[in-house]
DNA sequence: TTCTTTTGCGCAATCGCTTGCTCTTTTTAG
DNA sequence: CTAAAAAGAGCAAGCGATTGCGCAAAAGAA
């Protein structure tokens, strides 16, 4: 489909403009469809571009409508491999809308608390919005953006509420998944998660605790450890928790969930006779495992899908909700049995 | 920071020459280095704009200089958890040196054989290089880039060596682990795989059939299977082999392992007592298994770097080789004891 | 038929930066 | 001390689009 003119430049909008006998400006607005032209004019430009396969500069348009049609999703660099599913299918469920919208994304992945790399795409004007793959306390990525005034939505939830966010609703499901561990007579049900100011485990003890409330019982504060922070603490508490008369071990995620599982194992424990687990999330890693683990479900896909049509109505000058909660699903498999 | 000028609008290159009473080629000079100026000169600039925070718009320098200073990544729209690991670190390693050397990166996730996403960013003059994430036999991906002479790397290695690729030694690495089992007296071991055109999946196989030949054995071909392409079928093929008289399963990944480790277990065979068991890659997800699998370990985030590093030096027209192999682990842990 | 609107299209400015060229000044050499 | 060379900085023409404005032609109203 190379143009006759010859040499290997692609063409441009004034070529088109030139071969056809028209001006650049008739050309521009063929193609856009805004402002006044012919019906004829624009078909026999559109006919021409798409036989030539001409396609605009997309730098050079971004320059003069000061648009980019460029997202970034920024994403931490994580290690743990129950992190990887959510943000891939996150990831995935944003690129979906945002090609189906015209835009693409970026991705930058970032170790801790450095917003340069973020900055730096915004100063050099690469993005027109931005979406934050987890929240911490106190985020410092989502403060920077609000100083910044720059359009950005969250995948977590966050304490202020002046930022657009989107987020499964873990509080809630982790409720409902403790009511139910309770409804079965389970009566002290250990909790093990971690307080590294990630907001999602500050949801899901809440979920915890807000069983208890709701079901007028009183949760054993020495069968809630926060403190999993490594295998081997992990393993320590573990290790005291068996000596306490517990009925069920719930986990704030899969990773926890695994060393909880592997120690249990280690100690011939039987799942479920002599100890039920569950986990506040499947990440599908623990598929693997030899028994099924009861946990609860969502949607990363859809999450992420969710979050980039919400940025993008808030490009387009749209309203847009303040905070969007997604459902889940609570699972129940032999681990609970 | 901002400016005393007023308004929201950023500082441009005008700004900054009008308030040092400069022209604005001096101050591009003076950012760029390039051109001729006097040190006094370029310092009095560097500190104004340092002072005022002062950043070029990319999208304007993009323009002037037909460079984007963006690469893009393609991944798949994966589903098996076995494949986020790979190219999640894969990303993360991408990202980690195209930042470090001024570069920012979309990612395109693609579903099957469909190359419009990727043709519409070449086209709309989006990207200076790709990077393709993983490579099938006759890629119609590497196809296109090529036809399109346009700058690409592949993760995964293809048949087509005018084509820059970077890969893991998938074949050196699986004829060494066989010939570790091999070493062991091990004689009859089988080997599961797909027969899915991904080119790793064939050199693994071919790997696998190397270290008979090299050992100067025989493989019994009717304890290969390549067929796994559904957890039902991995199942039967497992039934199987047990009729037959099988030392050592080895699995050409992660996915094909689990449900065969899962099946073994459901029938109570004793792994490694009954069974050996091997896996052709550590994706990490079947760390959560009971049992330590003996696998390969591949650096993916470094394989990451390297292609990126290559596909940068290429834009900067340096030379680069052809093909570049990493190094491997070859893993020993319980389940071949 | 004549005057007013509307429509179609081109001109040229603009977006913010890079860079070849020119002119002036300074430095170096002979 | 003078001529040639080098250095420093500005002018202006790009890069490839968009878009406000103006003019001529076509359509509609009186």
């Amino acid at each position: 489909m190379k143009d006759s003119i010859g040499g290997n430049k692609k063409m441009t909008i004034h070529d088109v403009a030139d071969q056809l006998g028209v001006s650049i400006s008739t050309v521009s607005r063929a193609i856009s469809g805004k402002g006044r032209i012919s019906s004829a004019t624009r078909k026999k430009v559109l006919d021409f571009i798409e036989a030539h396969d001409y396609h605009p500069n997309g730098i050079a348009k971004s320059l003069a409508q000061a648009k980019t049609n460029n997202i970034a999703m920024i994403i931490p660099e994580v290690k743990e491999v129950v992190a990887f599913p959510f943000f891939y299918m996150c990831m995935c469920g944003i690129n979906e809308v945002a090609q189906a919208r015209g835009y693409d994304m970026f991705v930058v992945t970032t170790s801790g608390k450095d917003t340069t790399r973020v900055k730096r795409l915004i100063d050099n004007n690469k993005v027109d919005g931005i979406i934050l793959g987890n929240t911490h306390k106190n985020d410092v990525f989502a403060r920077f953006l609000k100083s910044r005034n720059f359009p950005f939505v969250t995948i977590g939830s966050l304490e202020d509420d002046s930022v657009v966010q989107v987020d499964h609703d873990n509080k809630g499901a982790c409720r409902d998944l403790t009511t139910i561990l309770l409804s079965r007579k389970l009566r002290r049900i250990a909790y093990m998660g971690k307080a590294d100011n990630l907001i999602v485990n500050e949801e899901r003890y809440e979920g915890y605790l807000q069983a208890y409330k709701d079901n007028e019982l009183k949760v054993d504060m020495s069968l809630v450890s926060r403190d999993n922070m490594t295998d081997a603490m992990t393993r320590k508490n573990v290790d005291e928790l068996l000596k306490m008369n517990v009925d069920c071990i719930l986990c704030q995620d899969d990773a926890v969930c695994n060393v909880v599982l592997q120690e249990l194992r280690s100690r011939d424990i039987a799942i479920p006779e002599q100890m039920r687990v569950a986990s506040c999330h499947n990440s599908k890693v623990l598929d693997s495992y030899y028994i099924s683990i009861s946990s609860l479900k969502f949607d990363n896909t859809e999450i992420g899908r969710t979050a980039c049509n919400i940025l993008m109505d808030m490009l387009d000058g749209k309203e847009v909700p303040g905070k969007t909660q997604l459902d889940y699903e609570v699972v129940l498999k032999e681990s609970t049995k």
